[in-house]
DNA sequence: AACCGTTTGTGACCACGTGAACAAGCGTGA
DNA sequence: TCACGCTTGTTCACGTGGTCACAAACGGTT
């Protein structure tokens, strides 16, 4: 498990657990706070950062609390120490160096997406197992052989992947992620792949989303219970 | 703000209430079933299932359950009467045209990608409200401007729409679908969106994704505890 | 300095989802 | 026919997350 990028957070003492749900939160409020800070608001309530992050004020409170205590009572939320707050526990000081496996449709779209790289995830490398796809250009970066992973890995401190082949090669390539030192993937193949307990995976599955949204389309008919909102858990 | 509509639960027999989350995997079952089913496999077990899926064999038979008696005990699940009555739980024994609003990278990528059509969701319409896009034809669809909105979705029955376009039109987009008889959305844009209690709405949000692998990642330099695999909850 | 309205931080409670354990039930073979 | 092994369906205990409510604490005002 090489980790070429060590995180530049000092030691610090022990840190309390954050909970999952909370970590999942914690971009949205991220992305709402960034807004605000750039249409010059200094200070924000937890009832107005709920509103816009469309959730509850009480678990705003809360999800806070786990980062500290960095609100003002009367007063609200300092915007800008916020920020920091959370950019620092989210690891967003840093860039982190990103792969993209698999240069299809949907590959080519990610890597031509500009907002990653703007936001601290730039798409450094892209690989495909197509040796005729190998050595075009996408977005100015050069598509090389999956073969070469290992030596990309380390060339470019990549820690973390995206998986954007066909069902099939995933679980493949994830294992190839992993053995070239990889420990975070975000896997938007339609299948299951298993990864060792210390690495990281996220999926976003279209057709699963769909599918769930077909479910509730179609209760809708017979039953009124169509629960909107739903997390990207 | 929103208050739960509770009063009406009126006609029809009382279905049993599936918990979200067992919604949420219940496309994963398909998908393993569909793949026995293709290698000629005509009953399973749950825990041969469960270890498809990535899930627990316990989870996978109370998740069973709530679609109702269709295991054998000492036996298994027959493969196609499971299929079928999964299948129509889901909503998934008719079509369920999908509109796709936004045809920038992401936008064309989902339209080009035809894994949709194939499993019951065929991209019928596809809208944007850029003048130079609109007129031009992917993936055998003819972009129309999304002032036509109203018109397309009564044409083609349209319940699904999914929006892939910049953040600042999100909510506009997401409002207009609504307007127009939209009841599901499927939201790509990087933004939180509202919507009427009575419409379903997912999102997927490919920074958020990132900033949450960020998360363990930045932590796996302090703390050894990176709970790997995520649902898309 | 003391009071007052406002907003945070948190403790208590409740709902939901998870995992293990087990009885019920089915098929098989003697 | 009966006993046995296997797998389901369900019950129970537990942990996590969500919501409510309220005391603590801060700035501003008198």
């Amino acid at each position: 498990m090489s980790s070429p990028a060590q995180p530049p957070t000092p030691p610090a003492r022990a840190r309390r657990k954050i909970p999952e749900a909370t970590v999942a939160r914690l971009p949205l409020y991220l992305r709402s706070l960034h807004e605000n800070q750039h249409a010059g608001v200094t200070t924000i309530s937890s009832e107005r950062l709920a509103e816009l992050a469309g959730v509850n004020a009480a678990k705003v409170r809360k999800d806070l609390s786990y980062l500290g205590s960095y609100g003002t009572r009367g007063v609200g939320y300092d915007v800008e120490y916020l920020l920091f707050q959370m950019s620092r526990e989210l690891g967003l000081t840093q860039d982190w160096p990103v792969a993209i496996v698999g240069l299809g449709n949907l590959g080519q779209a990610l890597a031509n997406y500009g907002g990653f790289g703007d936001r601290g995830f730039p798409i450094v490398a892209l690989c495909d197992a197509d040796r005729s796809v190998v050595g075009t250009e996408v977005h100015g970066v050069v598509v090389r052989h999956i073969d070469d992973l290992p030596a990309i890995a380390e060339e470019h401190g990549i820690s973390i992947g995206i998986i954007a082949t066909p069902a099939v090669a995933a679980q493949d390539v994830a294992d190839r992620l992993v053995a070239a030192g990889v420990s975070s993937i975000l896997n938007f193949a339609p299948t299951v792949i298993t990864v060792p307990n210390e690495v990281s995976l996220r999926k976003v599955d279209l057709a699963v989303e769909l599918q769930i949204l077909s479910f509730y389309q179609q209760r809708r008919g017979t039953a009124p219970l169509p629960p909107s909102v739903a997390g990207a858990d």
